[in-house]
DNA sequence: GCATAGAGTACCGCTCAGGTCCTGTTTTCG
DNA sequence: CGAAAACAGGACCTGAGCGGTACTCTATGC
């Protein structure tokens, strides 16, 4: 149903509960304060870590930081870090897909995955903060259909 | 890792494949053609046949034939079809997600899910079967960070 | 009337995401 | 110097859902 994992979900509400606090958080602190369970929160600060979106002090009185501001981490690059890069399909990139022998589309879906990957690197978890900037269809309202009518390098709204 | 599921990928290529056909294909024959199971095949074109993208004559000299030009079934229609409606989280178009208590997200997911559902619309299956449209960037050049900059109804690519 | 081929339903096994636990290491504080 | 706090890094378990299979029924054509 090409929805995103929850893990992913969770990771985007907590680096938002991250992106409130100046200060070294601990993750009990930041479990109690996003509702999710404790050690789901560890493990997912742990792999947040791990791709350079945190910053982290071991010991008593550690804790952990954005490495970031809100507003420079793209919803696609958390989803990166906790479910690997976006690909819709095992043939993305190279991949080896099982229908070798009569598949057409081989390469094909690069299309879509681009497509997808563009459009969650352009929201930044700093946008899901504030929700829809300019009312509801405000973001997804530079994505229409247009192949057909769409000259290249048409797109207008990004400055 | 925000993938599609094995089902969704083998529709389209299944539909393409019926895409190139004038008269009426059967099941295995398609099975056959595409190198996929020909049990998950038949399941799929029943599935493919429900919602409309597919006609069929039952009976000897039976099969399936496309309802629809390849140009008028988007991605996300077919997806749709197999994978139920896209929904990047649980929380979209007010469904339930377990983070009711601390979760300040509620209703921001929707953003990211209308803006995936746009960019997939825009992909039909006559684009895969030739590639990309205007070149690799083409599709997603429309989509571009301007939640600041973007005036509400600036989308100028669809007419 | 028989062969062909779709229609419908039910079932099963496997994979993997999601969650838990344990142990080690580092730092601070008394 | 020792104890406590908190991160680091695994291993492991479980359950849901995807993917695949089988069986039966119905309709059509020769």
């Amino acid at each position: 149903m090409f929805k995103l994992s929850r893990l992913a979900d969770y990771a985007v509400v907590t680096m938002v509960e991250l992106g409130r606090h100046v200060e070294l958080v601990t993750a009990p602190a930041l479990a109690q304060e996003t509702g999710l369970p404790e050690p789901t929160v560890a493990k997912l600060l742990k792999v947040l870590l791990a791709d350079g979106l945190l910053q982290s002090r071991r010991g008593a009185r550690g804790g952990y930081e954005l490495a970031l501001p809100l507003k420079d981490i793209s919803i696609a690059r958390v989803i990166a870090a906790v479910d690997g890069p976006v690909m819709v399909t095992a043939c993305v990139d190279g991949g080896d897909c099982g229908c070798t022998s009569g598949c057409s589309l081989k390469g094909k879906w690069d299309v879509v995955n681009d497509a997808i990957r563009a459009t969650l690197e352009a929201i930044s978890l700093a946008d899901m903060t504030r929700g829809a900037p300019d009312g509801a269809g405000g973001l997804s309202a530079g994505v229409r259909r247009g192949p057909e009518s769409a000259a290249p390098g048409a797109a207008v709204l990004g400055g």
